[in-house]
RNA sequence: GCCGUUGUAGCUCAGCUGGUAGAGCAACUGAUUCGUAAUCAGUAGGUCGGCGGUUCGAGUCCGCCCAACGGCACCA
C-alpha cells in the first residue's frame, strides 16, 4: 500500500508501487492528459517515476511554470534528436532552458544555415507527431563515458567526466536518440506541440572565447499554438518600440559608417538629451554636488599614472600630434577628477566633496558589441566622484542609492534590478577593508528596504560595486547607474586631505553615475515610452495646425505666445488637409495638436487634440498653456 | 574580436537561371483652401556599401574590406 497525499491534503491509496501518471489518471483523464511531470516530496520527477512509499505528490501540468520548463527542456532534446538524425556527424553538447525557450549547442564542421533550420524544425514536428516515448535510464558513470566516446560524442563524454563521483548518471532515450540529462522530461514527444526555431549563432564551448566555437540553435516552446503565437506577436510589438527604429522615424538621431558606435544627434534628439542633462544638473545641485569639466584629450603620462594605459589600453582611442606627444581620449573621467582634486589643498571640513562632471568618454568597444544607443563608443556620463572620509562613506552610499532610485521613479522605472559585485580574485587591499566596503554597499541597499543580487567575484580589482539594471523592449538588461568604491586611484594620485589634527590622510573615493550613459538612458526611455515621451521630455510639445492658409497668421501668433512661455511649439503651415497634418504629427507622437480655424481665430482659442486622439475641445490659449505647464511641472505622463 | 544574415533612390522594398535599374511614400512644381489619422496631377532623384577579379557584358558570379542586424565573447 502506498498512500499519496495530494496538494489539497486529500490522500489516495494505491496497491504497491505507483507512478505519478497513474496518480493523475486516478484523479481524472483531463489531468493525466495535461500532465508533463510531477513533484514527489517537492522533487521534480518524471511521470514514470516509481513511488515506492507514502509521499506528497503534485502533478505538474503544462500550465505550471515548472511544467513549461520541462516542455522547453524536452523540446531542446527533440531538437538534438532531429539534428542527429539529419546530420549524424554533429556532436551534441548542452541544451538548457532559457527565458521563453531553449537552445542547444552542437559541434558541427560547418555553420547551420537558415535552410538547415527549416529542415530541422520539420523533422522535429515529424518526431513529435510520432509520440515517441521518452525513457529514463540510470547508467554507470564509466560505462556512460565509454558509450559516448564510442559514438564519437567527445563533448558529452567530457561533460559526464566532469560530473562529481557518486552522482547518479541519468540518460534519456527517445527512439534511437539518447542524451545525458538530469531530467525530468515529458513522457513522450507528443506533448511537444508548439515550438519554433528562432535563430542560429556561434557560441564558445564552455563560454570561453579561447575554446572552439560551437553552433547554437535557439528556439521557443509553449504549451500550445495560441501561447506560441502570442509570444511571437509580443516580439513583433517589441520590435516596434526598438529605439533604433523609433530614432529614425521620429528624426532623433542616426549613425554613419564613418563613425561606428557614435551618434549623430538631430535637433529633436539633442533637445531631449539637453533636457536630461538639465534635469540631472538640477537634481545634483539640490543634492549638494558641485560640477567641473576636465579635458577630453590628455597626455599618456596621466593614463600611465591612473593605470589605464597598462590595463585599459585596448579600449582607448590614442592619438599622436605633430610634436610627437602621445595623447589618449578619455575612456573615464576619474583621472581628470583626481587631477582636479589634487590641484588644491582640501580640509576635512570640505568633505564629503561631491564632484559631478558630464564627461564625454570614448571607449573602443569590440565591433560586435555595438548596439544602437545602448552600446556606443562615444558617450556622455552623468559622472560624479565623491571624496569623503572612511566614516562618511556608508552614509554617502545610502544617499547615492536613494537619489538613483528616486530619479528612476520619476522617469517611470519602478522595477530596477540591483547587482552587488564583490571582491574578485585579483585585487588590491586587505580583506578587512573589503569587508567594510562591501558591507557599506550592501547596507546602502538593504537600509532602504531593497534587495540586491549578489555577484561574488565580479567586482573591480580596486573595489566592489553596485549596478542598477533596466530592461529594454525585448527583455535585454542594460546597466545604467553604478556606484563603485575605489581604493586604487586615491593611492595612485596620492590625493589627501588635511585632518583635524593637521595630519594628511587619504580620502575614500566613490564613483557614481545615475543615468550611467545619457545615450543609453535615452535609448531605454524611448523604448519604455514607445517613443511617446512624457510632455516634459517631448522634443516638440505642441504643433499648431491651421485649417487653411487664411489661418496661418493666427497660428503663428499662437506659436509665439506658447514659445514665449517656454513651450516648444511649432506650426505646420503647409498647404495640406487638416486630416493629413493630424496623421503626420500623430505619427510623430506630438503630445498636443492645436487645430485653428475660423472659430478659434475669431475667439482667441485653440482646439486641443491630445496624444492618442483625445479631443479636449476648444479653449483659450491661456487655458491650454496653464494645462500644459501644470503637467510639465509635475512631470506627468498624461497630456 | 568570433559565427551567421543583410547592404538597390531620403524611407520601405521589387529586380527569375549574368544582358546595362523599378514601385509606393517622402522631396520639388502646379491645382485644390479643405474641421480631427494619407486631395489630385506632373517633375526630379540611384558610381546597386567599397575595392579588386571572372566575363563580350556584373546589382546579379568569385575574393578582400566596411557597416548594420541576431547571437557568443567583452563591458578593469
Amino acid at each position: 500500500m502506498v498512500a499519496v497525499t495530494l496538494p489539497d491534503g486529500s490522500v489516495k491509496a494505491f496497491e504497491g508501487v505507483v507512478t505519478p501518471l497513474q496518480v493523475a489518471e486516478a484523479i481524472g483523464p483531463g489531468l493525466a492528459k495535461a500532465a508533463v511531470a510531477a513533484k514527489v516530496n517537492g522533487r521534480l520527477v518524471d511521470l514514470t517515476y516509481p513511488i515506492t512509499e507514502d509521499a506528497n505528490v503534485a502533478i505538474v501540468t503544462e500550465r505550471d511554470p515548472e511544467g513549461l520548463e520541462v516542455i522547453r527542456h524536452s523540446t531542446a532534446h527533440l531538437l538534438a534528436h532531429a539534428v542527429k538524425e539529419l546530420y549524424p556527424e554533429a556532436q551534441v553538447t548542452i541544451g538548457p532552458v532559457i527565458e521563453n525557450g531553449f537552445y542547444y549547442d552542437f559541434a558541427f564542421p560547418r555553420p547551420f544555415t537558415p535552410e538547415d533550420l527549416e529542415r530541422i524544425e520539420e523533422r522535429m514536428k515529424a518526431l513529435a507527431a510520432q509520440q515517441i516515448p521518452v525513457v529514463r535510464e540510470e547508467w554507470d558513470r564509466d560505462e556512460a563515458i565509454r558509450f559516448f566516446r564510442d559514438q564519437g560524442e567527445y563533448y558529452k563524454a567530457e561533460i559526464i567526466a566532469s560530473i562529481p563521483e557518486g552522482e547518479t548518471i541519468s540518460l534519456y532515450r527517445q527512439g534511437n536518440f539518447i542524451d545525458l540529462c538530469r531530467g525530468p522530461h515529458v513522457p513522450d514527444t507528443g506533448k511537444l506541440k508548439a515550438f519554433k526555431l528562432t535563430k542560429v549563432a556561434g557560441a564558445y564551448w564552455r563560454g570561453d572565447a579561447r575554446n572552439e566555437q560551437l553552433q547554437r540553435i535557439y528556439g521557443t516552446a509553449w504549451p500550445d499554438k495560441k501561447a506560441l503565437n502570442a509570444y511571437l506577436k509580443q516580439l513583433e510589438e517589441a520590435e516596434k518600440r526598438d529605439h533604433r527604429r523609433l530614432g529614425v522615424q521620429l528624426d532623433l538621431f542616426h549613425f554613419e559608417d564613418v563613425a561606428p558606435g557614435s551618434v549623430f544627434w538631430h535637433p529633436k534628439g539633442w533637445r531631449i538629451f539637453q533636457k536630461l542633462i538639465n534635469y540631472m544638473r538640477e537634481r545634483q545641485l539640490e543634492a549638494g554636488y558641485i560640477e567641473i569639466n576636465t579635458p577630453d584629450v590628455m597626455d599618456r603620462t596621466l593614463w600611465e599614472r591612473s593605470g589605464h594605459w597598462q590595463n585599459y589600453h585596448d579600449h582607448m582611442f590614442v592619438t599622436q600630434t605633430e610634436d610627437e606627444r602621445v595623447f589618449a581620449l578619455k575612456p573615464m573621467n576619474c583621472p581628470g577628477a583626481c587631477t582636479w582634486y589634487k590641484h588644491g589643498l582640501h580640509s576635512y571640513r570640505d568633505l564629503p566633496l561631491r564632484v559631478a562632471e558630464f564627461g564625454k568618454v570614448h571607449r573602443y568597444e569590440p565591433s560586435g558589441a555595438l548596439h544602437g544607443l545602448l552600446r556606443v563608443r562615444h558617450f556622455t556620463q552623468d559622472d560624479a566622484h565623491i571624496f569623503c572620509t572612511p566614516e562618511q562613506m556608508t552614509a554617502e552610499c545610502a544617499k547615492v542609492v536613494r537619489l538613483i532610485l528616486d530619479i528612476y521613479r520619476e522617469f517611470g522605472f519602478e522595477q530596477v534590478r540591483i547587482k552587488l559585485s564583490t571582491r574578485p580574485e585579483n585585487r588590491i587591499g586587505s580583506d578587512a577593508v573589503w569587508d567594510q566596503l562591501e558591507a557599506a554597499l550592501a547596507d546602502a541597499v538593504t537600509g532602504l528596504g531593497l534587495e540586491y543580487e549578489l555577484f561574488p567575484g565580479e567586482g573591480a580589482f580596486y573595489g566592489p560595486k553596485l549596478e542598477f539594471v533596466l530592461r529594454d523592449a525585448i527583455g535585454r538588461d542594460w546597466q545604467c547607474g553604478t556606484l563603485q568604491v575605489d581604493m586604487n586611484l586615491p593611492e595612485r594620485f596620492d590625493i589627501e586631505y588635511v585632518a583635524e589634527d593637521n595630519s594628511r590622510r587619504r580620502p575614500v573615493m566613490l564613483h557614481r553615475a545615475l543615468f550611467g550613459s545619457l545615450e543609453r538612458f535615452l535609448g531605454i526611455l524611448i523604448e519604455h515610452h514607445a517613443g511617446a515621451l512624457p510632455l516634459w521630455l517631448a522634443p516638440v510639445q505642441a504643433v499648431v495646425l491651421p485649417i487653411s492658409e487664411r489661418h496661418a497668421e493666427y497660428a503663428v501668433s499662437v506659436q509665439k505666445q506658447l514659445r514665449a512661455a517656454g513651450l516648444w511649439c511649432e506650426t505646420d503651415l503647409r498647404n495640406e488637409k487638416i486630416t493629413y497634418k493630424i496623421r503626420e504629427h500623430s505619427l510623430q507622437k506630438v503630445p498636443y495638436l492645436l487645430v485653428v480655424g475660423d472659430q478659434e481665430a475669431a475667439s482667441g482659442q485653440v482646439a486641443v487634440r491630445a496624444r492618442g486622439g483625445v479631443d479636449l475641445g476648444a479653449m483659450p490659449v491661456a487655458a491650454f498653456l496653464a494645462r500644459a505647464q501644470e503637467r510639465i511641472a509635475s512631470r506627468s505622463t498624461e497630456c
